[in-house]
DNA sequence: GGCGTGTCAAGAGCAGTGCTCTCGGAAATG
DNA sequence: CATTTCCGAGAGCACTGCTCTTGACACGCC
């Protein structure tokens, strides 16, 4: 059982985190102030270094979080639909994904644009940056296309992905190629790149989904 | 013919531009510092902003620079393989913005990643961030491989950009999609989304040029 | 040539930042 | 009860973007 202080100290902790949000979806990662963070806790900046030894690892909190809601999303969407065909599955996961990033554009931008900390820790937010590939890859394994690649270009994929993400070996360049597409899409929409490029974005967006479902196999 | 003043502020102008370029290959456009430009001339900073009103103006200045840098990098290329093969010049296209990519990570995460400052001013930096578009948009045309998509898609895609790229319309969302793909997968080895995901980044990268090539109808 | 006008670099200064250190009080441990 | 550990507050350092004022220089006009 916690004690006091312990409860103590999570509960700051989430407060901090809290307020981070909030600054986070207000002014943007660059902008973010710990000290700005503290005064909405109601701390003194130098208190807030008891919970976070730096802006940075403050950040990478964020930024795990942001990886664990964009993947909770995705399953999410994926459960909503688990009775439908690959297709109409895959749609769904696509769309809670650009829905999402719609939602939380500084979040995004947070976990998928550059990096701003130094490389930002990789080793703490490789597991949870992969959940949305374990769900679209989960949906193009029930579909079974049978379409895939040559062993060649699988040996360019690390080995332990297939597994991961319970996919064909030999489908798993395509995998990625699709998961990079969907970021990519999401991320040049909300980045301004389609800025007098792409009208309709949700219908172009289905369609890229499309396209890339037949790419991996599905029918 | 200019005057002797005229002569001395494009200097300037240009060893600020020059010393930010430094400045930003060394420590990122996030803790690219005013100031520090200003000493790397030889200068006070309050000086600086003779000739630019803020950072965020200087930053946009070098935005615009990348972006025709690398649309230059990719009209060299394509100039270079001018008698090959449609998809030997795709190919050889996309290998030249990786290639920039890899050379210059921290212009390719000002233009690519996160706007740094309140979405840029988007009108400056328009007409040259589509000038990769461009070349790819030729090569495709000039491949003509009659595979293209329906009417319907086609009206998602703003009306002026099949002029621009010189493309069939019926082609534009698969250009488009191509053109976010290059780029995605660009960002996604610069930012370190395929540490532990793919091992082989060439023969992955050039893979995906290839199903992007087949993609825009290129045989 | 001399003289106003406009341009320029320099310096001081302001509000804000990340971060460190020290200090007193409170909670947990012995 | 005594001691150790933890935590918040405050002061302070070096730095940032940016503004304002001051003094010097070059330019065009008479």
């Amino acid at each position: 059982m916690p004690t006091a202080r312990e409860r103590a100290r999570a509960q700051t902790t989430e407060a901090i985190l809290a307020a981070a949000r909030t600054q986070l979806a207000e002014v943007g990662a660059a902008a973010l102030s710990l000290r700005a963070v503290a005064r909405e806790v109601g701390m003194v900046s130098s208190a807030v270094y008891r919970y976070f030894p730096s802006r940075d690892e403050l950040l990478t909190a964020l930024i795990i979080e942001a990886y664990d809601d964009v993947g909770e999303a995705a399953e999410a969407a994926a459960a909503l639909v688990a009775g439908r065909s690959p297709r109409e599955r895959w749609l769904a996961v696509w769309r809670s994904v650009r829905a999402w990033g719609l939602e939380h554009p500084a979040q995004y931008a947070l976990i998928y644009g550059s990096p701003v900390p130094g490389y930002a820790a990789p080793q703490d937010t490789l597991p949870a940056a992969g959940r949305v590939g374990v769900v679209l890859g989960a949906i193009a394994t029930a579909a079974d296309g049978g379409v895939v690649g040559d062993d060649d270009v699988a040996a360019a994929v690390a080995p332990d992905v297939p597994g991961t993400l319970g996919i064909d070996p030999r489908l798993a360049p395509a995998a990625v190629s699709a998961w990079t597409l969907l970021f990519g899409t999401v991320g040049f929409e909300l980045f301004g790149q389609y800025e007098n490029v792409v009208i309709d974005r949700e219908a172009y967006f289905d369609h890229v989904a499309g396209t890339a479902a037949t790419s991996v196999g599905i029918g």
